[in-house]
RNA sequence: GCUGCUGUAGCUCAGUGGUAGAGCACUUCCUUGGUAAGGAAGAGGUCAUGGGUUCGAGCCCCAUCAGCAGCUCCA
């Protein structure tokens, strides 16, 4: 198997005085090393060996603990700072402040300063508790209006206490280290905006982000990493190896696919009608545009008509491009009685549809304006709701799995506030999709009001080379549209039912899942999908002829090749070709013309071989056949 | 959408109010080469866009567009 994410570097878990003693050492580090917050892919946890083993509390702890000198730091230095919170998180900690001015890069390098000097006085970090009236009182006569609320959402029976170090003091639950001059190395890192509790309506402040460890070398490694990775971002690699593009002239979150993904997603569409017709689905296409009517009986007029696209009147009748899918898929279904022999109706459309996300949060090809989804929809009876849903996360497994991915899967109920549908209905559907995924033996996180307005979902998530997740998989099920769009079949016994519905995609949108993807291989691509698999370096000209009727014979055989016969050096080409990180190299000089051979340089390894061209191009097409992930 | 930052050649980046720069990539010529930079020459930019200030703007101000980090949101 090849290089896939770039780990992150190990973290030695101190727990010397670890409250918790029992577990893995991968579970006590979820729970003490990293606030319980979930272990990004690749880290490597170990339990403590560390050569410098002076923490005695873990690195949440020490974070947590680094906050408050950021926040004493900052509070010297602009004494009119009112505080919000200030964590530990999965890779460091923040802590948000309210100031009069915009912190810049510059104002990091004096805080980070200021907590030196504050640290260097050595100062104990002191737990005093208080009642509530006391602590509000406090906070109320320093002006710490954000701390004051949120003394009032701590609930009655707990305590109330503050941590207290030279003249700083916080509402605060603790735990945190005894004292600010241990030996530990930290970094401030940036500055971004956060809402007030999260909220949108309420003040934003401005949080300042860093990270912190008991042992320099690990900082840096972390640091390290973190440049590693930029590396891998799809777009840097987006624009490296010639992918995609964006383009201002046409608007943010509108993908452009140059040849080379294209030819990707090429093959990640055979793939996936490849599977979908092994499961009984069969192809389906509706059109872009609509009547408007369609998306109000639908209720994504209702529910989501800021994030459509503005109608166009055509002959003074309003049209909609389409957001999703489904109602077109609800049109097939509706132009005839169905029986319910016929079901369950499984129809699956690369359906490319149109959203106006917020300006603020599209990202390269993860979050896109216009994205095409990998779409279907099954319509069965209650009977068979079980089965399908199975049914669909095995195809999940088998098509994310193809690509060595690991998930995620959540299990997400109704929204508060904006739903269709009786409670029974959206009951039923919780109860459907657990008992799938127990069929199926997949386990589910719960992910709390996370539903769409017409049903419950599970969504399957993947996590980019930063360890951020995306949701790719998704399989929803909708006891409302059929009823809005009033969908029957006769059953056995002559009466009309109702079907039900069942929304699913795999890659989720094309774009996204080939960013993540792009990410996961760092651009190295499976021989299958590789844009060009075989790149033939002929040495002088004269093995040009040799090099050409090789191409010509791999492109017949179904080998997408690239044959560099230019006059150039063939250093130069093999310089071209390994950056374009084509699989294999061939190269073809005297040696290999007499013998009819071809010396192959495999993509990540060093070792070279000659091998009979005619032997090469047969394991070659065995391993994209097989779809395999290793070269 | 919000807060902050950014926008100069295909890419990475210099350029603090007075004639637009470098490296790599690209083109041409020379080099006929056995595994990641052979040599020379050349081409390439309304300095994101639109206003403003100024004798003069890549540089200062405003707006718009786009990108980046984060928050919020994501059928």
């Amino acid at each position: 198997m090849e290089f896939v994410l770039t780990p992150h570097p190990p973290i030695h878990i101190l727990l010397r005085s670890s409250p918790v003693a029992a577990g893995t050492a991968e579970s006590r580090a979820g729970q003490v090393g990293l606030g319980g917050l979930a272990i990004p892919r690749g880290v490597l946890l170990m339990a403590s060996q560390s050569p410098r083993g002076d923490g005695p509390y873990p690195l949440s702890t020490l974070r947590h603990s680094v906050s408050h000198l950021m926040a004493s730091a900052v509070q010297s230095l602009f004494p009119e700072v009112k505080f919000g919170f200030g964590p530990s998180i999965e890779h460091g900690f923040y802590y948000d402040f309210q100031l009069s001015d915009p912190l810049e890069a510059k104002d990091l390098k004096r805080i980070e300063k200021e907590m030196r000097k504050i640290a260097k006085r050595s100062p104990e970090l002191v737990c005093a508790e208080y009642t509530r009236d006391q602590a509000k009182d406090r906070l109320a006569r320093r002006g710490q209006d954000f701390k004051v609320e949120a003394v009032d959402e701590i609930p009655a029976d707990e305590r109330i206490t503050f941590y207290t170090h030279g003249d700083w003091e916080d509402l605060c639950e603790g735990p945190h280290i005894d004292r600010l001059d241990r030996s530990y190395h930290f970094k401030l890192q940036t500055v971004a905006g956060a809402y007030w509790r999260g909220d949108e309506g309420r003040p934003m402040l401005q949080r300042i982000y860093g990270t912190a460890f008991w042992i320099k070398e690990e900082l840096e490694a972390h640091l390290a990493w973190l440049e590693k990775v930029k590396e891998q971002d799809h777009r840097r690699l987006g624009t490296d190896l010639d992918l995609f593009s964006l383009h201002a002239e046409a608007g943010a979150g509108f993908v452009f696919w140059h040849p080379r993904l294209g030819t990707v997603r090429r093959e990640m569409e055979k793939f996936w009608w490849e599977e979908h017709e092994k499961g009984g689905y069969e192809p389906v296409y509706t059109p872009h545009v609509s009547r408007e009517d369609l998306f109000a009986i639908s209720g994504h007029l209702d529910n989501y008509a800021d994030m459509m696209y503005a109608p166009m009147a055509i002959e003074e009748i309003p049209y909609r491009v389409k957001p999703m899918n489904c109602p077109g898929h609800i049109l097939i279904y509706k132009n005839r009685g169905r029986s319910y022999r016929e079901l369950p109706l499984r129809w699956a459309e690369l359906g490319t549809v149109y959203r106006h996300e917020r300006s603020g949060v599209v990202h390269g090809m993860m979050r896109v304006r216009g994205f095409t989804q990998d779409d279907a929809h099954v319509f069965c009876t209650p009977d068979q709701l079980a089965d399908e849903i199975a049914g669909v996360i095995e195809l999940v497994k088998t098509i994310v799995s193809a690509f060595g991915f690991q998930f995620t899967a959540y299990l997400a109920s109704r929204p508060e506030e904006k739903f269709i549908g009786s409670e029974e209905s959206w009951e039923s559907a919780m109860k459907a999709l657990s008992k799938g995924a127990e069929c199926a033996g997949l386990a589910l996180e719960p992910d709390p009001g996370g539903g769409a307005f017409y049903g419950p979902k599970i969504d399957f998530k993947l996590k980019d080379a930063l360890g951020r997740e995306w949701q790719v998989s998704t399989i929803q099920c909708d006891f409302n549209l059929p009823e809005r769009f009033d969908l029957n079949y006769t059953d056995r016994d002559g009466q009309q039912k109702r079907p039900i519905m069942v929304h699913r995609a795999i890659y989720g949108s094309l774009e996204r899942f080939c960013g993540v993807l792009i990410e996961h291989f760092a651009g190295r691509f499976p021989l299958w999908l590789a844009p060009t698999q075989v790149a033939l370096i002929p040495i002088r000209e004269e093995h040009g002829d040799y090099a050409r009727e090789l191409a010509g014979l791999f492109r017949r055989s179904g080998m997408r090749v690239d044959c560099m016969d230019q006059s150039a050096h063939m250093n130069k080409k093999i310089k071209q070709a390994k950056k374009d990180k084509v699989p294999y190299l061939l190269i073809c000089g005297e040696r290999e013309v007499a013998e009819r051979t071809v010396t192959v340089a495999t993509r990540g390894e060093s070792e070279q071989r000659t091998v009979p061209a005619d032997d090469f191009l047969a394991a070659a097409l065995a391993r994209v056949a097989e779809r395999a992930l290793s070269l």
